[in-house]
DNA sequence: GTGCTTGTTGGCCA
DNA sequence: GTGGCCAACAAGCA
């Protein structure tokens, strides 16, 4: 379930480690693909001994800085199914655990059952450009109307569904904030991107923020989200709409298992 | 057994 | 070069 909300959430769950030095570093099998852009030889030496200084999550990506100055980088993604959690000291490494931190006082574990997560290490005062290339959050000033407007001009084609999916622009947004942020805003979601022209962009920004901003409010241990949202709907057999209560639809739009409102979210009438 | 899955990437084609 | 689409990656679940 990994968007920007769980994203903000796993990053908080490894911070009960804050100030403790890492006393060893697991890898699973060195040609896992999660780790496939690391040296895992050349992680373990740096982390070992350094403690965890901040941590920040971007969209979907996450970065772990540890020792003086925080010039250990580490990067990670969750991929489709990664989890992090903080285990007691004395942990053991599970099948599927892909990194494991061991700090003495507890164990930080990065779990990814399908290992589409990624794990990435830099070290340097500066941040490595995988961090710093990042595109601005939804919830910063970066994230302005006039730059949605021109990101759906240029990919006017395309449907509006596959279009809320790229992180270069909306970093964070995943298949159910898609869905989400698409049925708040009462657009299709197979709508050409550019057919929904300024006003419809704006609003699209809007309600983008507003998604983002709700979500990560409300995640938290109990994590569920308000019966008002289609999130809670949409994988139930027989889903109907919270607000009309009409059958939800399901099909493949953008590649994606898209869910929406057939009477909330008509499809558009060319013009 | 079948047919899905909350993500990303690379390759192909227009 | 840009935009657009899709298969592939892997494991678990119904």
């Amino acid at each position: 379930m990994p968007e920007l909300a769980e994203v903000e959430h796993a990053r908080r769950l490894w911070d009960v480690a804050l100030g403790e030095p890492v006393t060893s570093v697991h890898t699973s099998s060195p040609h896992a693909r999660a780790l496939r852009e690391v040296d895992p030889d050349a992680m373990r030496e740096a982390l070992t001994g350094a403690a965890l200084v901040s941590s920040e999550a971007r969209g979907k990506q996450m970065a772990f800085r540890f020792g003086p100055g925080g010039s250990r980088w580490l990067g990670l993604h969750l991929g489709m199914s990664g989890r992090l959690r903080a285990e007691p000291a004395g942990y053991e490494p599970a099948r599927h655990d892909r990194l494991v931190l061991d700090t003495g006082r507890r164990a930080l574990v990065f779990h990814d059952p399908r290992g589409f997560g990624r794990v990435r290490f830099h070290v340097g005062d500066d941040a490595p450009a995988w961090w710093s290339s990042l595109a601005p959050s939804v919830l910063g000033v970066g994230f302005t109307a006039a730059g949605v407007a021109a990101f759906l001009a240029r990919r006017r084609r395309t449907s509006v569904k596959a279009v809320l999916l790229m992180q270069e622009r909306f970093p964070g947004v995943g298949n159910w904030m898609a869905d989400e942020v698409l049925w708040r805003a009462g657009v299709h979601p197979a709508t050409p991107a550019g057919s929904l022209g300024e006003a419809g962009a704006a609003e699209l920004w809007r309600v983008v923020r507003r998604v983002s901003r709700a979500a990560v409010e409300h995640i938290g241990d109990d994590w569920g989200y308000p019966a008002t949202w289609l999130f809670s709907h949409r994988w139930e057999a027989g889903g109907t709409c919270p607000r009309c209560g009409a059958a939800l639809s399901r099909d493949t739009i953008g590649g994606r298992t898209t869910c929406w409102c057939p009477r909330c979210q008509p499809a558009r009438r060319r013009r």
